[in-house]
RNA sequence: UCCUCAGUAGCUCAGUCGGUUAGAGCACCUGACUGUUAAUCAGGGGGUCCUAGGUUCAAGUCCUAGCUGGGGAGCCA
């Protein structure tokens, strides 16, 4: 084989470019191979053209191809959704609409795709068709978009808190506890189901389930990660969080991801700005790094998307506590389908006006009653109130949801003994208050929303690759 | 879970007052066209009208129940 020149050698050997690299300052006149699945192939007798995408960009890159030179079988097997790989000369293209293009020289299918029924077409297609085929749709240059955008937050949260001393915190998945107060939970058990053991009192016997007790998925990684943040520093999660409420709304997952920073010596004002800070640095570097993907969803999706996010990017989030909020919407003059004043939450309408009329940016609302908040909350010196903060973005509603955390064993436990929770599944949260406890705040961020913020989508099912919602866990 | 709207071709939808053989655009197939840009032009194939009952001489159309999906609300991130 020594210096011989072999066509299909130089093929096998030749480096696979990504479409991202070719467009980006390109070599003209270099031999290149690129590998992708076609999106549409029009032309003529003598000339096709194949826009080729490899999930590297949201652009595509065109194949010349002289049809005189190729087979005719093969270049019927080309067509909306089949893989290729194309060798050829990158050129400067003198069609209008791309600056570059590939003349094909030769060309391999990897994967055919039958034209009758491939689900997917060259047009628009609704998003709850996509939604039905949720293993296509990354094909689409909308989801290709928002599952791109999607990986660029999930990085820069990662680096943001690495960047900033915080250490990233694996709390369980499996949790023993049931007093995470986040609502209905999905059981874990290697029990029979049809066969159930049943003790003297006539509830289930876990003592022979896998854990010996009783098992859910976790709702929230908060109460372990507040053990790590009391002597680590600062800490954050960012895993898999799960519901099993029966909400059918374009807001809620029965599996979603959540990151939950939790910090030693931060008192609310210290986590408000750490909030805010860090929702803009996601803006800027979303801006910053996914610049194409954003401006196909801003032409495609969402017309203001940009503008929002330049918009919150630039103005500093409104802060009020709640007795003020209550306040606004009293004197209002507006009519409310739910009653407004002290201690009832406050509902979407309420919200809604707060941040899309009244403020018209980001509301941050601290010091609810401390009825309708956790348990695990500040009390403030007034008695009735505590140290919580809900961030409030246009749109989405409540996006980030936080609190300064009572660090007074007395106090916690005695409002633990107020709502009856089960302290002795809590021995362990409790202990860190009588050993060492320090102020300390922490909150939640639902990343999901934060996608639907970030690219201007409307569901959230269609933010996550493969939503599980009630009665839906296909794929 | 509650309220509300919808379900007709692969997709998006039209379908009159209940009336006899259910349509369009796109997609797909065939052909034409020397560089296309959601290519264009001509022709063609394609239907469990969501499901089950009911009313009627006659139901895609009206009634009842259910299923699925959208929007709103609650719960929450």
């Amino acid at each position: 084989m020594r210096g011989e020149i072999h066509i299909g050698f130089l093929y096998q050997m030749m480096k696979r470019s990504k479409i991202k690299e070719l467009l980006k300052s390109p070599p003209f006149g270099k031999e290149v191979l690129v590998k992708g699945w076609v999106r549409t192939k029009r032309g003529n007798r003598n000339i096709a053209f194949i826009a080729l995408n490899d999930g590297s960009t949201i652009n595509n890159i065109q194949i010349v191809v002289d049809t005189a030179s190729f087979d005719d079988n093969l270049l019927k097997e080309i067509s909306t959704g089949a893989c290729i790989a194309v060798e050829g000369m990158l050129a400067e293209s003198p069609g209008k609409g791309q600056n570059v293009e590939i003349q094909a020289r030769k060309i391999e299918i990897y994967g055919k795709c039958d034209a009758e029924t491939y689900p997917l077409q060259k047009k628009g297609h609704s998003m709850e068709f996509l939604r039905e085929i949720a293993h296509l749709r990354f094909r689409t240059n909308t989801f290709g978009a928002v599952f791109r955008i999607r990986h660029a937050m999930a990085f820069a949260i990662h680096k943001y808190f690495n960047d900033r001393g915080f250490y990233y915190l694996h709390t369980p998945i499996i949790t023993g506890s049931d007093c995470e107060g986040a609502g209905e939970m999905f059981h874990v058990t290697t029990l029979d189901l049809k066969n159930v053991p049943i003790d003297t009192d006539g509830e289930i016997d876990f003592s022979n389930d896998f854990f010996g007790k009783e098992t859910n998925l976790t709702v929230s990684g908060q109460l372990e990660g507040e053990l790590g943040a009391l002597s680590l520093g600062e800490i954050y999660t960012f895993g898999p969080t799960f519901r099993a409420e029966n909400s059918n709304t374009p807001r809620h997952l029965a599996e979603f991801w959540m990151i939950e920073p939790e910090m030693a010596f931060y008192d609310l004002n210290d986590n408000m700005d750490l909030a805010e800070d860090f929702l803009k640095y996601l803006i800027a570097y979303a801006l910053e790094n996914c610049t194409e993907d954003l401006q196909f969803l801003n032409d495609m999706i969402d017309r203001d998307l940009l503008g929002r996010l330049r918009f919150v990017l630039d103005n500093e989030f409104v802060r009020i506590n709640y007795t003020e909020a209550v306040n606004i919407l009293t004197t209002s003059g507006r009519k409310w389908e739910f009653p407004v004043g002290f201690g009832r939450d406050l509902q979407a309408e309420h919200e809604r006006y707060l941040v899309e009329t009244h403020f018209k940016r980001p509301v941050i609302i601290t010091d609810y009653p401390k009825e309708i908040k956790a348990f695990y909350m500040k009390q403030n010196d007034d008695g009735r109130t505590v140290r919580a903060m809900d961030v409030l973005f246009p749109g989405i509603g409540e996006i980030i949801g936080g609190s300064q955390r009572e660090e007074d064993y007395d106090k916690l436990k005695n409002r633990i003994t107020e709502l009856k929770l089960p302290e002795k599944d809590l021995w362990w949260y409790l202990d860190t208050r009588k050993f060492g406890t320090a102020p300390h705040s922490g909150f939640g961020l639902g990343f999901e929303r934060m996608i639907l913020f970030m690219t201007g989508m409307s569901n959230i099912r269609d933010v996550i690759p493969f939503p599980r919602t009630p009665k839906n866990a296909e794929f």
